[in-house]
DNA sequence: TCTGGGGTCCTAGGACCC
DNA sequence: TCTGGGGTCCTAGGACCC
């Protein structure tokens, strides 16, 4: 059986780069929220040296010298133009498992087929993912999906035209090292380092009994897959999440409660229309609150804390969201703190459909709140996010979220179509 | 001055039960 | 002297991914 792992290079800049043609050959960074840190770099961004996750202020110098090309994330037009790539690939394959915003593993139609027959249909693919998109992308084909992962690394590194084979004898894994792998993190990167164990190579090696004892079911899964042993198949897509999470960091430190409060107001309205969107409610919800981690005068013991509660009924209801939310960060708020970031989650999710009764609860009151959540979703669906909201949130607030350099969301907004 | 956000899986240990 | 044993469920924390 073959994996071909097709992964977008560089996407969000990439995706940056299909509406303004000036960008072509340039140095781009994408950042992440509140113009944090860089999250993508074009090739020309990389070879200045730009790590991944800079801190944005880092590199301004740099920047300014080499007029580096800077955008915040748009993640509404990223998110668009992924689902164009992935519908591309669905279409040639019969099988796909969509893995990321940016990549998805597939198998081709043909069983049978051989190694030249399944890097030429990878070749082809490439190209129609091109000419419909003008997104770039690369492919790694082998016989498990951790290996096509690695293929496709060199596909982007060493491939002319963007594909790349791999199996578990190739000389090439001599000269890999582990960090390269899918599944090894930097924990996992120095105890085997401390082994001596340095090359995927040289991981192939080490006794499945000892992977076993040391890293559980999860590194002897990776070991048999470099081996080339497939533990891990196509996963079909997920129909319900198990957790939805939104946090946000703040522009400026935030030490008042009720700033912070109108900031989980607002992310807990978020909240609500996710799960609204999954057609989900909640059974308990978590608060998060973080000291600012870079003032070292912070207690470290303050640096998250978290307090939950568990619903009287669950629900994706805004305004209930709130109000737990309100009432959770009260307890967790100290003041004296310099607050850095917060979030709110849902966790317990179950479908909105299976309705739970309660005694104490009157049926007709949540029946009304589920149509005025309706047609609250229909009014910013159709005028723009919060064009309704609740009180509770506040107005354009001090630490509010910066985007100064977002490129127009070309694609979903009729006000912001390309100019040319 | 400025340091991202959203997920999943696995494991160890405690509570509880018979 | 000597203090069961095994199962399940839940949670917190750690690891990983993009």
């Amino acid at each position: 059986m073959t994996y071909l792992l097709a992964d977008a290079n560089n996407f969000y800049a990439s995706c940056e780069r299909v509406f303004n043609p000036k960008l072509r050959g340039r140095p781009i960074v994408v950042l992440s929220n509140n113009d944090g840190c860089v999250v993508a770099r074009s090739n020309e961004a990389k070879a200045l040296g730009i790590p991944m996750g800079e801190p944005f202020f880092k590199i301004k110098a740099l920047v300014k010298a080499q007029q580096v090309e800077v955008f915040s994330s748009n993640y509404t037009l990223y998110a668009d133009m992924s689902a164009r790539v992935m519908n591309i690939l669905q279409a040639h394959c019969a099988e796909t498992e969509v893995y990321s915003i940016d990549e998805a593993f597939l198998q081709p139609n043909r069983y049978g087929a051989t190694l030249a027959e399944n890097l030429d249909f990878a070749s082809t693919l490439r190209q129609t993912v091109l000419q419909c998109t003008g997104i770039p992308i690369s492919v790694g084909l082998a016989n498990t999906k951790t290996l096509a992962k690695l293929a496709n690394h060199l596909a982007k590194k060493r491939s002319p035209n963007g594909t790349y084979h791999l199996e578990a004898s190739s000389p090439e894994l001599a000269e890999l090292p582990i960090e390269e792998l899918w599944g090894v993190g930097a924990a996992y990167q120095q105890r085997l380092a401390g082994v001596g164990v340095r090359t995927v190579a040289e991981l192939a090696k080490v006794p499945e009994t000892w992977m076993q004892k040391e890293f559980g079911v999860v590194g002897l899964r990776l070991l048999k897959e470099v081996k080339g042993q497939a533990c891990y198949g196509l996963e079909p897509p997920v129909e319900s999440r198990k957790s939805i999470v939104v946090s946000r960091s703040f522009a400026k430190d935030v030490q008042e409660l009720p700033a912070l409060s109108e900031a989980v107001a607002r992310y807990a309205t978020r909240l609500g229309e996710k799960l609204r969107h999954y057609e989900q409610q909640a059974e308990a919800i978590t608060v998060f609150v973080w000291a600012n981690r870079f003032k070292p005068s912070e207690q470290a013991a303050l640096q998250c804390s978290a307090l939950s509660v568990e619903l009287p009924l669950a629900s994706s209801n805004t305004n209930e969201l709130i109000h737990w939310a309100r009432l959770l960060v009260s307890r967790l708020y100290q003041s004296g703190v310099r607050y850095k970031k917060a979030g709110i989650m849902a966790t317990a999710l179950r479908p909105q459909t299976s309705v739970q009764m309660n005694l104490f609860v009157d049926e007709g009151a949540s029946l009304r709140s589920a149509q005025l959540m309706q047609t609250l979703d229909g009014i910013n669906r159709k005028m723009g996010r919060n064009t309704v909201y609740f009180a509770a949130c506040g107005n354009k607030p001090e630490w509010g979220p910066k985007a100064e350099r977002r490129s127009g969301r070309f694609t979903t907004r009729w006000g912001e179509l390309m100019r040319v």
